[in-house]
Order: structure tokens, then C-alpha cells, then sequence
RNA sequence: GUGAGAGUAGCUCAGUUGGUUAGAGCAUUGGAUUGUGGUUCCAAGGGUCAUGGGUUCGAAUCCCAUCUCUCACCCCA
């Protein structure tokens, strides 16, 4: 009987590995390069670290299970509560900021499609204990240094930035009563995925007063810092214009300015984001967000934690490849790991030699394959050529002078060098 | 969970109004060129035609169910 792989999950063969290599390489190095350390809880957490604080929608999408001793587990849907249970339990002890990253392997039981799966891999990076929007700016250089590490440009993506504190602020000038604004923002999000019809249909469900409705309406659609500055009143409202604008500022400073728009119709879905948001788009918007984040100041205290801020972002791995596929950007001759040195040999009698060699290659810290059986020298060369190798030796009755032949398989180029000379290549 | 489309070799696909033993290209493996690879040539392996049931003398082909995939909705990475 063959079992097929259960639906939504990948299998990573060679190939597909090394692109995922690739990727999670860079997510980590950048990381580090911008001061992250790295951290990993658990696959498995109690039901409740997820029934309790995180949205409806995700808790459907719960992989759970009941262990022999009764507990109510379930997979991990997302990092940011295991990020905060984490950050809790040791509070009084982690030297601050706390700068951390992840890449957790995560799983949503959600119908698959383009660029989602129920198994996947995504980069976090969240820094806790920073108010000003500085913090905000780390994470959006950090997200734009790991794409533009990838190849990513300005014309390939853009980073569409929003303020929750501006968006309630200028809703509730208008009208909208405060205990409504949970919901209208959930509308407001998909503002930009629906029909006009539909949208205005559903936003009357939680604003019936017309003259509210269109100002709203008339809100959405502002495209600029400045239009929306005009509108301000409150003072609030002005503090947050100050702060997109200081973040603007800081981003152009850190030389990311050119990938980095304000749009007021960034939303999110999550309920507790409190301040800055941000969305990551493919320029041409085919895809879904490629990655999204935001500020989130009271979550800690949402776990019986202190009251810290917080801000972070999440990339996950699909749509991040499909659009590097899209762009070219994916060279698997490049990405794979090949071997450096094939020790080929031009007579049977020389197998022996040749195997030596590779070990000795080996012992000394370099790569080095060879033939498991003795054929012809230019089989031996495609394999060394299919393999992906740098480099082919071979090997002739000259070895018995201690000369062997060094082959450059990208030239073609060979010449005869002695053993010490080898280890001079550089690595 | 809702809606639409699809499923033939590892991959991309042919396959006539239902008619003998289901094909190709790529990939894989082996062989040829006797000390030089990415070329060429020859050959082989690989399919319960997604699974189960039905209609029929006869089903890859028609019908039903299930599973899986793809796309959209929901939500999000």
C-alpha cells in the first residue's frame, strides 16, 4: 500500500532542500548581522497558550492532540506567545533590549493554496523593551537587508508602512465609537480584497450612520503623510503622524527609504497590534504579503507579563519562493552543494591511490568524492561534472613521484601539481 | 469550512465515436567512443491510467463516491 504525504506538507528532496538552505542561511545571517540573537521553544505547546490570546481564526486552524496523560497540546501556529511565554519566565533576568530571532517550523490546518501550506518555515524577529520607533525602524531594515541579500530591489518589492494608533485616533475623530474599532479595523483590512460593494455592505453592519461612512471612506482613500496631517486634530493623532514621519526619516537614513511607503490601508488582521504596522509586497501585487509585522505593546501583559513593548516581524518561506522563482533569483547550480575535488584515475590499478588521496582530502578539511568502481576515465569525469565539482584529479602513474593532475572543470584547464601544492588551492 | 477545475511513468504531456499488448520527450540506469566531462549513438528499467464501485460483450475514455492537487473565498506567512 503506498501512503501518500499528508496534504499541505512538503517533502524536501536535494534540490528543494538546498533552495531551502539558501534561505533560511541568509534569514539567519542577516539576523545576526543586525544584532538578533536566536532562540527556539517547542513544537508542541499547551492548547491554551493559543485558545486564550490569539485571534478565533487561528485557533480553527489548530493542530491539536490530547498526550497519554490527558494534557490538551496543540502544534505551534505562530512563534509571537511562545515568544512571550519565553520572554515571561525569565523577565527579571534578560539583559535588554531583547533582541531575538527564530525560524520555527510552524503548521495551520487551513486549506492549502498558492503560497500557503500547513507546514512551513518562518523568520521572526522581534525586539522587546524599545518604545521609540527606532525599534520599528530595526525591523524594517532588518526584513529589507535579508531581501535585498536575496536580490530583491526597489522595483521588485515594497514595504507599505500604517500607524494603529493613527488609524483609531482619526476614527474616532470622526465617530466611530471606540468599542467599535476592533471590528472596523478587521474590515478595514480587506478593504483592499473586496468589491466596493461588498465592502461598504459590511462596513454598514458596524457603521449605520452614513456621514461616519463616508468619511471613513473618504480616510481610505489618502495616500499621503501630508493629506492625512491636514485632517488631524487630536492630539494623538498628531503624536502618530510624528512618529510615521520619524520613521520615514530614519528608514531614508538607513538607505531602505526608496522601498517604503506610507499607505493608511494597512490594517492587519491580528487584534493586538497597537501602533506601527507594516505589510511586505511584491511590486507588481500578484502574491500574497511576503512578510508583515508591527508594533504590539501590550501582549506581554496579555501573558501575566510586564508591561513591555514590543515590536516584530514574520516572513514566511512559500511566498518568499515563489517570488524568487519568479524573479530568477533561485541559481540551484549555485545553491547546491557540490563536491571540490573528484579523484579520478586513469587505470584500475590506481582506485587504491585515488581513495587514499580523497581521505587524506578529507582529513585535511576539503570535499573530495571518487568512483566506488573502476571505470573508464571519461566516466569518471562526467560524474565529477554531473557532481557539480570544482575540481577533478587525476591521477596517473606519475603519483608514484608524488604528481598528480589538477583539472579546472569550469576552464577545462589542467596542469600537474605535487600533494603540498593542493592544499595551496584555495578552498 | 464554501465554491470551481484537474488527476495517464519521477517530471511535462499524447492517447481517435468506448475496441487487441497504454505512447513520446526529459530524467534515471547500463553500454559504445581504449588517458579527458557538459555532445552524440544504442539499450533497459519504470504505469493496477489516483482509489473504490457502477454501466457495457469490452472502460484510461461514460456515471457515482472517496482521496489528492490546483485556483478562488475565509484568514494569514
Amino acid at each position: 500500500m503506498k501512503i501518500p504525504p499528508v496534504k499541505g506538507m512538503r517533502d524536501f528532496y536535494p534540490p528543494e532542500m538546498s533552495v531551502r538552505n539558501y534561505i533560511m542561511g541568509h534569514w539567519k545571517a542577516v539576523s545576526q548581522r543586525n544584532g538578533f540573537l536566536e532562540y527556539d521553544g517547542p513544537i508542541l505547546e499547551y492548547l491554551q497558550l493559543y485558545t486564550l490570546k490569539s485571534g478565533q481564526e487561528i485557533v480553527e486552524q489548530l493542530f491539536s492532540l490530547t498526550d497519554r496523560g490527558g494534557r490538551e497540546l496543540a502544534i505551534r501556529p505562530e512563534m509571537t506567545p511562545t515568544l512571550a511565554r519565553m520572554v515571561c519566565q525569565r523577565i527579571n533576568s534578560l539583559p535588554r533590549p531583547i533582541k531575538w530571532f527564530s525560524v520555527p517550523r510552524l503548521c495551520r490546518a487551513e486549506r492549502p493554496q498558492k503560497g500557503r501550506l500547513r507546514e512551513f518555515f518562518q523568520w521572526n524577529i522581534d525586539i522587546i523593551g524599545v518604545e521609540d520607533v527606532v525599534a520599528d525602524a530595526e525591523i524594517i531594515f532588518c526584513t529589507l537587508d535579508f531581501l535585498q541579500a536575496v536580490g530583491l530591489t526597489a522595483k521588485d518589492i515594497v514595504v507599505r508602512i500604517s500607524s494603529r494608533k493613527l488609524l483609531s485616533e482619526a476614527l474616532i475623530e470622526i465617530g466611530v465609537p471606540a468599542e467599535r474599532l476592533d471590528p472596523v479595523f478587521a474590515i478595514l483590512d480587506k478593504r483592499s480584497r473586496l468589491p466596493q460593494e461588498a465592502f461598504e455592505q459590511i462596513l454598514s453592519d458596524q457603521i449605520p450612520d452614513q456621514s461616519i461612512r463616508s468619511q471613513v471612506q473618504t480616510l481610505m482613500a489618502i495616500s499621503t503623510l501630508d493629506e492625512v496631517a491636514l485632517l488631524a486634530r487630536s492630539e494623538g493623532a498628531c503624536k502618530a503622524i510624528a512618529e510615521l514621519r520619524r520613521l520615514f526619516e530614519i528608514l531614508h537614513r538607513m538607505g531602505v527609504g526608496q522601498f517604503c511607503r506610507f499607505d493608511i490601508g494597512i490594517v492587519r488582521g491580528l487584534a493586538y497590534y497597537t501602533g506601527i504596522v507594516f505589510e511586505v509586497f511584491d511590486a507588481d501585487d500578484q502574491l500574497r504579503a511576503i512578510a508583515g509585522g508591527g508594533r504590539y505593546d501590550n501582549l506581554l501583559a496579555m501573558f501575566d507579563g510586564p508591561n513591555l513593548p514590543a515590536t516584530g516581524m514574520g516572513m514566511g518561506d512559500c511566498v518568499l519562493e515563489i517570488l524568487l522563482r519568479d524573479k530568477g533569483l533561485i541559481d540551484l547550480q549555485r545553491i547546491q552543494q557540490g563536491l571540490e575535488y573528484y579523484v579520478a584515475y586513469t587505470e584500475p590499478g590506481l582506485m587504491d591511490h585515488a581513495i587514499g588521496l580523497a581521505a587524506w582530502l578529507r582529513r585535511a578539511g576539503r570535499s573530495a568524492g571518487f568512483c566506488y568502481r573502476p571505470v573508464a576515465l571519461g566516466k569518471q569525469l562526467k560524474q565529477a561534472s554531473d557532481q557539480g565539482c570544482r575540481y577533478c584529479i587525476i591521477i596517473d602513474r606519475q603519483v608514484e613521484a608524488g604528481q598528480v593532475i589538477l583539472k579546472d572543470m569550469s576552464t577545462g584547464d589542467q596542469r600537474s601539481v605535487t600533494l603540498d601544492e593542493l592544499l595551496r588551492q584555495p578552498g
